[in-house]
DNA sequence: AACACTAGCAACCGCAGATTA
DNA sequence: ATAATCTGCGGTTGCTAGTGT
């Protein structure tokens, strides 16, 4: 029983996306939406299987994608969330419009981790990896050896101890993102 | 100029939960 | 109720461009 498997993987095209499949796969899904990825593929005239199509979609085609260098701000906010958060990157991103949770799972791993590492931050646990009492200036970049208690690390880094999350990011988790218009978009053209 | 190394990013893989026949 | 499939997520890999030697 169940439902017809996503592709028989026979003969499915891999790796990198040519400019002529993004051409189709974009037409098709502005022009038809998208109902079911199974299906996408085979109606786009694509050999791609319905998972690499939404994939590509969603991290390289989306017209609402952001792309660009990350500000300051965003990167205080990405290691807020991840300290409350984790590798939960699909949560994460709901909070940064137009981007991708595997563009800042990617951001993390190469920049983000080794900012922490240099400051002397875990960044799984976002606390001092050792010796506590010692901290590395944000403006200046020097150790500062102290002898009170470990700031939170993220109030560390972002430079308070009284963030308040609330008024900004709450705006974003609870209004509806702007895909919905995409989604829309798809219900109209079917 | 040639090679080795590193960083950044796109894409794939495997899994878990949701969905459907 | 059950099994098969779909979807989305997180971890990982592999390619490419940039940099150093």
């Amino acid at each position: 029983m169940g439902r017809q498997p996503c592709c028989d993987k026979v003969g499915l095209k891999r790796g990198p996306w040519t400019i002529e499949e993004d051409n189709k796969l974009m037409n098709f899904i502005l022009n038809n939406g998208i109902q079911c990825w199974r299906l996408v593929p085979k109606l786009a005239g694509l050999m791609r299987c319905g998972k690499s199509c939404r994939l590509r979609w969603i991290n390289y085609l989306r017209p609402d994608l952001k792309r660009g260098a990350w500000t300051e701000a965003e990167e205080d906010m990405i290691i807020e969330l991840h300290s409350r958060l984790g590798n939960r990157w699909s949560k994460i991103a709901a909070h940064f419009p137009g981007r991708t949770d595997n563009e800042i799972k990617n951001h993390w791993n190469t920049k983000i981790k080794k900012k922490l590492k240099f400051l002397g931050l875990d960044p799984l646990t976002h606390k001092p990896i050792d010796q506590p009492e010692n901290r590395v200036s944000k403006k200046t970049g020097s150790i500062e050896i102290q002898n009170s208690e470990p700031l939170d690390a993220i109030s560390y880094i972002v430079g308070t101890n009284d963030i308040q999350l609330e008024d900004p990011f709450q705006n974003w988790i609870d209004s509806p993102l702007p895909w919905d218009v995409f989604s829309s978009l798809g219900e109209n053209f079917l």
